[in-house]
DNA sequence: CGCACTGTTTAAGC
DNA sequence: TGCTTAAACAGTGC
């Protein structure tokens, strides 16, 4: 499910159904979603205040009352929604917190991939995966003169450096085919061989990709709803996700797919370049 | 039955 | 030591 934007849609979302809500009972149906103590995370959620939910990248924060915060990454489906303690859990529901005026936050997740934290607030650096992070796509520390000199330090191909979240953070397998097709660069090019130029416009265009996402709600390939239930719906803008085996909206060549760090990997032989 | 899937960590291999 | 790749997580759907 979630890249940036999409977790993004569930901050937003989730908002006016959570923040301000008491925490009566968090009920762990599968503990595994919780990578920190489990008797403490059911114990010391008792009491507390949804004050706030903020996002760093693809990692939802909770802000709770007496400076804690639930660090939530859904990972490949994790999802939230609003329920009622009696109403009988689904299938994939692994996580319930009761609140006192009735209702109830879920956690439903398939696969289960998606982990919880509980951390005090200011101290997120300690969840595996936050400290690595380099600055999000849309913010304004992802600059030219930065994105061009981490590029020129690394060897690998651009598609898995802009997977790996340390050079630049919130995007994902979707949205990194989509930046490489508007930017007309081939997955395989590799980084310090890209002109300065050519770094500019894929700067520009994870901006843009990322804003326009954003807009929309989010893309719905496999199984993303936001907190309301709702679909995303920039599946309907992608240009080469999804699109193997069509014709290239730019030149109409016929888009391929391989695979490029474990990931299927759509783009248009003739039209992206390679740079090596 | 085999494979692919929005993400990330960890183990294994060189 | 460090980089790269494969496997793992667990379930569903084609």
């Amino acid at each position: 499910m979630p890249e940036m934007p999409e977790v993004e849609t569930v901050r937003r979302t989730l908002t006016p159904l959570a923040v301000g809500k008491v925490i009566k009972k968090v009920d762990l149906w599968y503990p595994n979603i919780i990578s920190s103590d489990h008797r403490e995370f059911k114990n010391k959620l008792v009491g507390k205040k949804i004050l706030a939910i903020d996002r760093y990248a693809k990692f939802l924060l909770i802000r709770l009352s007496e400076d804690l915060t639930i660090v939530s990454h859904l990972r490949m489906e994790g999802k939230y929604y609003l329920s009622l303690p009696a109403t009988p859990k689904d299938k994939h529901d692994h996580v319930q917190f009761e609140f006192t005026d009735g209702t109830s936050l879920r956690y439903n997740d398939v696969r289960k991939f998606g982990r919880m934290q509980l951390v005090e607030t200011g101290s997120e650096k300690i969840v595996t995966g936050i400290a690595k992070l380099g600055p999000e796509a849309d913010s304004p520390e992802f600059t030219l003169d930065y994105f061009y000199a981490g590029l020129n330090k690394r060897h690998k191909n651009i598609k898995n450096v802009l997977l790996d979240q340390s050079l630049v953070s919130g995007l994902g397998n979707i949205y990194v085919d989509e930046v490489l097709w508007s930017s007309k660069i081939h997955p395989l090019s590799i980084c310090n061989k890209i002109p300065k130029d050519k770094v500019a416009i894929l700067r520009d265009e994870i901006n843009h990709t990322i804003e326009e996402a954003i807009k929309y709600k989010g893309t719905t390939v496999h199984t993303y709803l936001d907190a309301n239930g709702d679909t995303g719906h920039y599946q309907n803008r992608l240009k080469a996700y999804g699109h193997a085996g069509e014709k290239c909206r730019r030149c109409q060549s016929k888009l391929e797919k391989i695979k490029v760090s474990g990931r299927g990997t759509t783009f248009c032989p003739n039209c992206q370049v390679m740079y090596k």
